[in-house]
DNA sequence: AACTGCATCTACGTATACATTGTAAGGAAA
DNA sequence: TTTCCTTACAATGTATACGTAGATGCAGTT
């Protein structure tokens, strides 16, 4: 198991939902989607048809559906001869990512605080915010990693809107690989309890308009962050 | 053609993009995408994949990748043993909708308002709300539809956003064939023509908070009364 | 008449076959 | 050596084959 297969079990809300009736073409979608999200096939890996069916053990057909899905969720390109090829992720595409994030987890949050919401769910989130301030404590980037993706994770499906739940688990997984990347890179998010803690105080209180505004001001300012450093560092590609 | 058609055209911005490498498999998605949008495969139709094959002529390889692509984008479900089925929208599910597309399109007009906008594309935004006050002086609501879809297609794209493109064409499509049926039972959109304008102003001057906060309004109130309307009439499937 | 059990049939999931076409290797020419 | 052309190969797009599971209809019983 890589270092990181903690974060990446919570990285997108559809590993929530197992596979009961397991067909081929799912086990081929999430097989694949995990090589990539877990960077063993890191962005301009290529791979064919074949290879992933004698990989996966299948044959070729439910592959390709899995392959149609991936390029739907922007994950992977298709080119007529050279299989599938995992996309990678500039700095522009990180910038757009978060552009949108902003927006979508500004209403999640919005959303959440306008319908009120239940002692449960808010001790969840208060919960996630606590293990963020602990593994901060005690310096474990990825266990914060972890626990943040768990808050926003939590505060997406209690807004209940199914499209912006979709949505937003979309972008994670294309703007994972940075993510994970600029992890021990990025100057530690020290600030990140309090800006939670105060976005679930405004949820908490039924201020809508306030948890907006603060989740967005997160948002945009970890965007802003993620982007200036990848480009400071050069990374255009990942 | 139904009466639908020219507003239809342009109502995904993927009908731009035209099929150069011709395959099967993408004239399958996109006869089966435009039989629903135009209504031919009303909600809750069911489609086999053999009946779709036969009828497109091809065999049943093409019509399952094409299937796989719109459930992928909430367009119909897949069950097992009835073939593809057409989802209905609820009031609920436009509801749910409107919401992530007033964020989307919020940031979209920021974000034009923020890059700034040359003289041809400004153009073309003030043509178009040029012709909604046009065709609602003739008593013609398609030919408004049709140039309300413009501008707001016009203005996604100038967003430069590619994920906001998709994800706005996405959520057009789901919520189409709702507002194609309350095209004639809504108010007239009287006020649409002043708001329209407001907004380009805002963005002609380069006041990204402005064109935000009048498009989000704009788009707010649009989904609010849409949705009482389907509540109101008890469409409560389609 | 309603319900249950069984048989049949059909739609699907997956595998495989086949023709097409892009690609790359290898050779020839400059 | 480099570039262009030819040719062989291989990956794909599509069709088809096949086994299975579930739905449908019928018969028999209550």
């Amino acid at each position: 198991m890589s270092p990181t297969s903690k974060v990446d079990e919570l990285s997108s809300i559809k590993s929530a939902a197992p596979v009961d009736r397991s067909n081929q073409s799912d086990v081929a979608y999430g097989a694949l989607r995990r090589l990539i999200l877990d960077g063993a096939l890191p962005a301009g890996a290529q791979m064919l048809e074949q290879e992933a069916a004698a990989r996966l053990n299948m044959s070729r057909t439910p592959v390709r559906e899995a392959m149609v899905r991936l390029r739907q969720e922007g994950m992977v390109e298709i080119r007529p001869r050279h299989g599938m090829r995992v996309l990678p992720v500039s700095a522009r595409d990180m910038a757009d990512i978060y552009d949108v994030l902003t927006a979508l987890e500004g209403i999640a949050a919005e959303t959440v605080a306008r319908k009120g919401i239940a002692a449960r769910p808010l001790a969840a989130l208060r919960a996630a915010v606590a293990d963020m301030g602990k593994a901060l404590d005690a310096g474990d980037l990825v266990r914060w990693a972890e626990a943040d993706e768990r808050f926003h994770s939590q505060l997406v499906q209690l807004s209940g809107n199914t499209r912006l739940i979709q949505m937003v688990g979309q972008l994670w997984d294309q703007a994972h690989r940075a993510r994970m990347l600029t992890l021990q890179l990025r100057p530690t998010p020290t600030n990140s309890v309090i800006e939670h803690a105060a976005l679930v105080d405004a949820i908490a209180s039924g201020d809508p308009l306030e948890a907006r505004r603060i989740h967005e001001d997160h948002r945009r300012r970890a965007g802003k962050m993620l982007v200036e450093l990848l480009e400071r560092l050069g990374l255009t590609q990942l």
